[in-house]
DNA sequence: CTTGACCTTACAGTAACTGGAACCACTAGA
DNA sequence: TCTAGTGGTTCCAGTTACTGTAAGGTCAAG
């Protein structure tokens, strides 16, 4: 198979296989003619990394989760271990969104939004002590 | 002020803001000896630069902001209009996150964890059909 | 023989910094 | 005066995971 119908299979940009090339996530014979011809196996792995990628590891996760996918005698622990990390990131990455998100609302909803410079969101980042609300001890 | 006065009052790192000069978010003037002089102004810039990245603005969405900021006659509807598209933006990624956080929960639920090597998330990423459930029409 | 689809490499750019090397400036103390 | 320590300077490279672009080689069809 060449690079165009593996990036159709596996979903994957061919500029995305050959970068997995490059960092040695796959390693695809070559024709005498200098293509790239995958085998089932490489397909396969472009999908696991596909996969993988989309439910947000990176790169270095995927190529250890390839490993331990590919080493029959793994145990599941270290799979979920390295799934425990991730979600742990995820969590932390959900939870300052979050906050973002309150404060950002809040804001939005104090902003009349019209054609009048006033504007409660600019004064919070100036840093402006709006509303006589004198404790903003956080971080 | 000097750099390191300022990234003390401002909590941006001197390398960030030596970063934001180099951008021409800041222009701070020179001391004859080369050393940068920041001014009150120049100082209030970099606090509202550090609270608007810390709300996940980007680089360009502050550079907006300050320049709204500056502006005396600005719309407050602007300045609700780029907050509003970012808030946007996190919603989206928040439910991404959570819908990664979803399934990486589930998997690792089901797996066992311990030193055999059956695993519920290597075989979802290897895209084997577990337990017969034969639809997966998605993305 | 040309056209078009497909393949190749190599280099640059993205976002927003961060680290490091090599060097200059200033102050205080022996 | 020398020196140590702290803080300043520039410049270059590295980070993450690609993506864009240029310049060119290959192949099948008409």
């Amino acid at each position: 198979m060449n690079i165009g119908d593996v990036a159709r299979q596996s979903g994957l940009p061919a500029k995305t296989i050959r970068y997995y090339e490059d960092i040695s996530l796959v390693k695809p014979k070559r024709e005498t003619n200098g293509y790239r011809v995958f085998n089932d196996a490489d397909v396969h792995k472009l999908t696991f990394l596909a996969r993988a990628r989309a439910l947000g590891f990176t790169i270095e996760d995927c190529r250890t989760l390839l490993a331990l996918y590919e080493d029959k005698s793994r145990a599941s622990a270290e799979v979920k271990k390295v799934t425990g990390k991730h979600l742990n990131e995820i969590e932390a990455k959900i939870a300052d969104l979050q906050a973002m998100h309150a404060t950002l609302t809040r804001l939005s909803e104090e902003c009349a939004g019209d054609q009048r410079p006033d504007c409660p969101i600019l004064e919070e980042l100036s840093g402006k002590d709006r509303r006589s609300n004198t404790h903003d001890a956080k971080q």
